[in-house]
DNA sequence: TAGCCATGTGAGATCGATCTCATATCGGCC
DNA sequence: GGCCGATATGAGATCGATCTCACATGGCTA
């Protein structure tokens, strides 16, 4: 009966055994539980035992929300990926996550889904939660007042992936440009001069770079930059599929390919495939960033592969430094990129 | 000069615009200032403007923090997939943000890496963050004595993709048994009896399912179960990799396959193109859970779909009916799956 | 023996928002 | 004219952990 009456005492009580609670166990102030519970100041050997074994007892754990009260921060960290179905972003998540874990932190994952305007809104909803601080992928390049402002007041944030300008914040990238007009340059070396350009938002700062590296690889191959081989779509299969068949479904249509994520090679392959024209011998292809089942199509495809293992921990790093305080300037961490060369790039076809 | 020192000063003062600071710029309590800012109680007209005019021009925000100590809860629900990386779990994510979004709530992931030990921490963790609810896929069946006790301390909970025994909280899952049941029966039917399994760690409740519905079609087609046809790796695409090939290096080895999800479904077909055997003509292939580039490949590969589309807004929204204060008795919802026949699969070759 | 430091402990303030309760003012009604 | 209720506002308590400060001891030295 009494077991009994205890057990629903616990069950009304809800949750929440409280320091108070535990310095009542022990007989003493809070103060002294506090100071026995986090060795800190002084408590004699005794009492201090006597804490640590009501605390045990009870099952006492410091309620962390109080504790940022006081302390300004909870132990999290927001991370704003474009987008976190893309399993580039997912792969950093993941990495991100067993980083922070091992100092403690928790990881808040909120995705922009590359609109300006939500990005903002999370940002300031993270703000409003005193988080300890963000990493972040910039959905416009220069659109960014919001994170600007969060940057002067002294928030820690790394950028991934992309920059924003004017942003006095520690980066990791990947050489988007030259990996794009190595790119071009291997399209062109086969043969190529009509090649497509499958992007995304041109607000996006790897859109742009990557933009740069094709542009920059034509000129110099004395190739003149037609827009209307540049095709626009989201970072998705879907409408990646839709762009790559406006570009395809036109008289001297491209002989060859680039798309610039994993997400769009993916979705024109389907396309090119719905379209009837085969790879590589009607159309070459390469996508910038790999994929796990790059290989597993007929053909393989050719990529620029980032070092991606390598974007989560050190942003991770990077944070962790600056909320341990570190001073420095900013640090921009630029990692080159890598041509993979499967199967899926030939000679165009004579016609 | 002048305007120089108010920049320093809102340097230097950091962050925080706190209720006090509207308070006194417009020259109410605190008491009034917040009665005016969440519109409760009596509050003058033209006092309520200006408490809301300062505000606005201060550009306050509330203290999540602090809002959290006092009512106990911060507004944010917690997600524990078993792996952030595996596809399923992905969309899923990103379905639960932009459905609790909706409600002021933001998205803390966690991946438990089917730990369970880190499972146990995860959640010891969201819960000192009185985060407010949990969306879950329960590592193990069967140890999960954490969950049970969250759940009895009255903690809103929804478990997904997984039940844990004796839970009594609202689940959403998909007919693993049935599921798997048909995939086998399809392949019988196709005049298969060497049918092997690759399946995750027995912990896992999908696991059990799915091997359940294997076990259960073999026995009603009276085919003996043979244990040596029954493959365990973790749900990576490498791990699969060995797990296929440790399956298809004997003698007599199996005439088809059927995978338990995507990523195992991936590596099986890396695998076996490597060993040199070919889909369908040397081994017929089906998998649990469907996959984008499923009708890139060559074959393109049958599955077992799931309607993940409605996993994640279902769940959402049973947790929100919970943090809403629904006091009813816990549901249980179990999709049924969808056979997808695409060419992975074909009768055998007589030998 | 007076004085001082090292040690140990507790009362109360603090973080920011919210809520209760007490108080103040006004109009209207008997 | 005085009283009641509706309206309006502020003082202070509260949530839980932590920190400052003041106050006790006790032992030791001068």
């Amino acid at each position: 009966m009494a077991a009994r009456g205890i057990g629903r005492m616990r069950t009304l009580t809800r949750k929440g055994v409280t320091l108070k609670d535990v310095a009542a166990a022990a007989n003493v102030s809070r103060a002294t539980a506090a100071r026995a519970l986090n060795s800190y100041g002084y408590v004699g050997d005794e009492t201090a035992l006597r804490v640590i074994e009501a605390a045990d007892a009870l099952g006492y754990r410091a309620n962390r929300v109080a504790q940022a009260l006081r302390s300004g921060q909870l132990p999290i960290v927001g991370y704003l990926p474009g987008d976190i179905q893309n399993p580039f972003f997912a792969r950093i998540a993941h990495d991100l996550e067993v980083e922070l874990r091992k100092h403690g932190h928790n990881l808040l994952i909120a995705s922009s889904e590359e609109d300006v305007e939500q990005e903002r809104e999370l940002l300031e909803s993270l703000r409003s939660l005193s988080v300890r601080g963000f990493i972040l992928a910039p959905t416009s390049a220069t659109d960014n007042q919001h994170i600007l402002q969060l940057a002067r007041e002294g928030a820690p944030i790394v950028l991934i992936d992309r920059v924003a300008e004017n942003a006095r914040c520690d980066s990791v990238l990947v050489d988007n440009e030259g990996g794009a007009r190595e790119v071009v340059d291997y399209l062109v070396t086969n043969g190529h001069r009509r090649i497509a350009l499958l992007r995304d938002d041109s607000r996006i700062f790897t859109a742009q770079e990557r933009l740069a590296g094709y542009q920059h690889s034509l000129q110099a191959h004395g190739i003149e930059l037609d827009e209307s081989l540049i095709g626009v779509s989201r970072s998705t299969v879907e409408q990646a599929i839709e762009a790559t068949i406006r570009l395809f479904t036109r008289r001297n249509r491209p002989t060859a390919l680039f798309t610039v994520d994993s997400l769009m090679t993916q979705g024109a392959l389907l396309a090119l495939r719905s379209m009837g024209l085969s790879i590589p011998q009607d159309v070459s292809l390469v996508g910038f960033d790999d994929f796990d089942l790059a290989t597993f199509t007929d053909p393989q495809i050719t990529v620029m592969a980032q070092p991606i293992a390598e974007i989560g921990p050190l942003a991770a790093q990077m944070l962790l430094e600056r909320l341990a305080g570190k001073k420095a300037a900013p640090r921009l961490k630029r990692f080159p990129t890598r041509l993979i060369v499967r199967g899926s790039v030939s000679h165009p076809k004579k016609r």
